[in-house]
RNA sequence: GGCCCCAUCGUCUAGGGGUUAGGACAUCAGCUUUUCAAGCUGACGGCCGGGGUUCGAAUCCCCGUGGGGCUACCA
């Protein structure tokens, strides 16, 4: 078997999001398990439409998820000389012709086409041009267009996730292949640079599908060998559409922002379409690497679940060494408005360790961890508690016993709590509640041994001062 | 409109002629817990419809239906 080699060919016209994110994936696992190459590609011929900030965003996107490329980033619009030479040779073959139609020509005959029922596919109208009448565009200064002839015929390929598939060429209307601005239109040069950098497997989305076959009839023009190609299915918004920005869909960047690991993300893609033999969700990108197979892949669509990626995202931040995840939590914290560098980092640990289970995502660290780091208590639910009459003598007893207890930790206090709970001859969860409350100002949080060797001696008995 | 793709719980999926149709998320209930979570246990819930083929169909075939994609000098 010839060399593995496989590209995630973007188009920077927007943001890394999970559907692109989803087949790079795809591809560098595809790489990885059969010891291939992975290559980047950048498809920036609308140059209208693309932007370096797109790049950027994609690279960051893909560095972060930990999909990694062999090759690249190769950006097409620094080979448009390439694109034009390979032109010029199918030119020279008689499978193009110079088309001068202008784009509002070719929008009126659409829609007229459309209105009649019929596929809007173009007339060949130019195919048959008599030499004077090119001389005139010319004359006139017109840019021609470089249009494909497609033909009659049926084009036949074996799709590694679909089987075989047939389309009838004479559905396909002549299409362009250099645009009248000298760039290469998508099929073109998708041809080129795959024949050229000698890809084995063409790993893109079903959106493709309907390309193939333009695609394939170009290889033969130019004379390469077609790859193989995989097409995976989509993933859909809630209303089962296209996953859109319409559905909410974030790009890869908002949802790190946001707080999701990146861990949780890939196993997510992962899981849309694909399920490994063993059937174990939790997967992680290295043992991924080891078992993916592109025969294993799921033909209908997915709908993104955010609710699934919240479950796993929660899963991984438990499984996260604490040390990790306080780190992890820093950038949160420190944009929550928390001084991260005044407090020491054991103690941080600690109070992210303390509240660890109530993440679903990383951001959420400030809304559980800011009153640890606030110096006043927020008044109302405080004043009503301790205006109960036995709360003297809880809180008293609690700042008395505290003197008493040499190391803080989860049996001396509790411990002390249990005593405080015998000698009042009150209710286990009337104590407790009333300590969190005057240490605290708030009725949840973490297990009250916690905060209090968190907190320390000082700031408790301060705060138990009625 | 034409062409193409797809079809198992609400969602992601396993199952590819004989299964009580399995798992996960979500939902609901119980347990646990001072609380919020987390965790554990359980419940609810599905083969799109109709025809074939077959002793037997979720599974194979056909036809519908539904959904999606493409139909650009976007990629």
């Amino acid at each position: 078997m010839s060399k593995v080699r496989v590209r995630f060919a973007p188009s920077p016209t927007g943001n890394l999001h999970i559907g692109s994110a989803r087949i790079a994936l795809f591809n560098y696992l595809f790489a990885r398990a059969n010891g291939g190459k992975n290559i980047l590609r950048i498809e920036d011929t609308d140059f209208d439409r693309s932007a370096d900030i797109y790049v950027d965003n994609i690279r960051d996107g893909l560095q972060w998820l930990g999909i990694t490329y062999d090759e690249g980033p190769i950006h097409q619009s620094s080979r448009l000389q390439l694109y034009q030479e390979y032109a010029q040779k199918i030119l020279a073959q008689g499978h193009v012709y110079k088309c001068y139609c202008t784009e509002a020509e070719l929008a009126e005959k659409r829609k007229i086409a459309l209105s009649l029922g019929k596929p809007p596919k173009y007339d060949g109208h130019c195919k048959c041009l008599t030499a004077e009448q090119v001389q005139q565009f010319e004359a006139n200064g017109q840019k021609p267009a470089i249009r494909f002839e497609v033909g009659q015929r049926k084009v036949k390929f074996h799709d590694l996730v679909r089987g075989d598939l047939e389309f009838d060429c004479s559905l396909i209307g002549d299409f362009v292949i250099i645009k009248s601005n000298g760039s290469p239109s998508y099929n073109f040069a998708a041809v080129v640079d795959d024949a050229l950098m000698k890809i084995s497997h063409v790993i893109r989305g079903e959106d493709h599908i309907s390309n193939t076959p333009k695609q394939i009839l170009l290889y033969e023009a130019l004379g390469f060998t077609a790859p193989q190609f995989a097409h995976i299915s989509m993933i859909l918004g809630p209303d089962r559409t296209k996953l859109s920005k319409r559905h909410g869909a974030k790009s890869i960047s908002e949802y790190r922002e946001e707080g999701f690991l990146k861990e949780a993300i890939l196993n997510l893609l992962m899981l849309m379409s694909w399920s490994p033999e063993d059937h174990q969700e939790i997967m992680t990108l290295a043992a991924a690497e080891k078992v993916f197979r592109l025969e294993d892949l799921a033909k209908s669509p997915a709908v993104f679940d955010i609710e699934k990626l919240k479950w796993l995202n929660g899963q991984y931040i438990r499984a996260l060494p604490i040390a990790d995840l306080t780190q992890r939590c820093l950038p949160f914290l420190r944009q929550g408005g928390v001084a991260v560098n005044a407090v020491d980092p054991a103690a941080l640990e600690e109070v992210v360790e303390s509240v660890k289970d109530n993440l679903t995502v990383l951001s959420e660290i400030v809304q559980y961890t800011a009153w640890y780091f606030e110096n006043d208590l927020p008044e109302s639910p405080r004043k009503e508690i301790l205006a109960k009459p036995e709360t003297a003598s809880i809180l008293e007893s609690f700042a008395r016993g505290l003197a008493g207890v040499p190391k803080l930790n989860h049996d001396s206090v509790n411990a002390l709590l249990d005593k405080i709970i015998v000698n009042l001859s009150l209710k286990k969860g009337q104590v407790l509640k009333t300590i969190r409350l005057a240490l605290t100002g708030r009725s949840a949080g973490p297990e009250l041994w916690k905060i209090i060797r968190i907190f320390g001696k000082d700031k408790c008995q301060k705060r138990s001062a009625v």
